[in-house]
Order: structure tokens, then sequence, then C-alpha cells
DNA sequence: CCCTGATTCGC
DNA sequence: GCGAATCAGG
């Protein structure tokens, strides 16, 4: 695996919307646990994880674990709330569908805290496979681009560096994201490349 | 059982 | 540094 820097913009921007180790993975097409690496290696803020791992073979465990005055520096100091009251990707709908609807991951991803900057430079994230399917739009909307109405949230880049932007086409109706990127979002959770490989 | 994330450890 | 294996909680 090569990490290059767009790939960990990827995984940084990724983990930072809140996605799932795994759903991350799925976006990058590795596995859940080498995003968990990288993650955990790039010092990346962890998520909330429904382990804790207590059993550490210390042999002297609790030097001065009691008394701490004010030192407790928790971790992550710079962070400058950038995206405020950003929604919680998974916040939006229960993050695990209950056993009876395992179909898809309603993955809601890309806060919309901000609004997507005028950016030139892009990155085509996907193939160009997508069609233009401007006919289903509302004929007394002809014009997507002139209104301010839904675009698909994909996110596309590191949030906070210039380039960063979401995707920005006409999401199928009912869903954030358009028909390309939702094919990506919702994905079956059983068949999906990271089980035991 | 499914999911999840964290840590360990051989490479 | 990397990530599969493993662990562990819901």
């Amino acid at each position: 695996m090569e990490w290059t820097e767009e790939i960990i913009a990827q995984l940084k921007a990724l983990w930072a919307e809140g996605l799932s180790t795994a759903e991350i993975g799925r976006r990058l097409s590795i596995t859940k646990n080498a995003v968990v690496g990288k993650a955990h290696r790039l010092g990346l803020p962890p998520r909330p994880s429904p382990i804790r791992r207590n059993a550490k073979p210390k042999t002297t465990e609790k030097t001065e674990a009691a008394s701490t005055p004010a030192t407790a520096q928790t971790a992550i100091p710079s962070q400058p709330a950038k995206q405020a009251e950003a929604t919680p990707a998974v916040a939006a709908e229960k993050p695990q569908a209950p056993t009876s609807a395992r179909v898809t991951t309603p993955v809601a991803p890309a806060a919309p805290t901000a609004e997507e900057k005028p950016v030139k430079k892009e990155k085509p994230a996907a193939s160009s496979k997508s069609k233009p399917k401007a006919s289903l739009r509302s004929i007394s909307d002809p014009e997507p681009q002139k209104r301010r109405g839904p675009s698909c949230c994909w996110p596309i880049g590191d949030p906070g560096t210039p380039g960063f932007h979401f995707c920005g086409a006409t999401p199928i109706p009912g869903k954030p994201y358009c028909e390309e990127h939702a094919q990506i979002a919702y994905v079956r959770l059983r068949d999906r490349r990271d089980n035991v490989a």
C-alpha cells in the first residue's frame, strides 16, 4: 500500500467525517484494518469506539495515576472546531441497521457545514461513466446550476484544505448522492471487500 | 451472528 | 511503516 498524500488526505477527510473504518476502507479500496492502523499511526483522533482495551500487561502499573492536578492534557489540543455543528454522519440514522434490514449502510457523510468553494482544482474521483440524466429533473426547474437545490454531497478532498469540495452532481431523488456515488455509498454490508480476505 | 474500532505483532 | 490477526464491546 502506497500511502500518498492524497490517500492520506482522503483518509483524514473521511475519518473526520465520522465514517466507520470499514466504510472508509471501502471507499479507499483498502481494508478497515489498514484504515485503523494508519489512522492510529497518524495520530488521528479516535472516534467512538465500542470497546476499550484495558488489559495492559504493565509490570508496574499505577505509578502516579491517582493525582492528576491540571496536567490532564487529553490529546488533540489543536482542533479549531472547523466543522462546528458538523452533522455526524451516522447521527442522521442508525449507524447499524437492525438485523432485519442490513441491506445498506446509511452512511451519511459530508457535513454540509460549509458551502462549496469555487475551487478550480478538481480531481476526477470517479470514472466518467456518469450519465447526464438531465431529463429527470423537474420541468419547472430545468437549470440545476442556477438553483441551489440538492447536490451530491460526496466529499472530495480534505475538508479544510483548498481543493476540497463536494461532488455537487444532481443527486438521486431521495438520496443525498448522485447516482454514481450512491452506488458506492450504499454498499451491501454482507459482501463487501473486507471480511477475512 | 452481525457490526464496530483498537491493539498487537510479524513482516 | 504497513496491515492481517486478534481482541473486545454493542
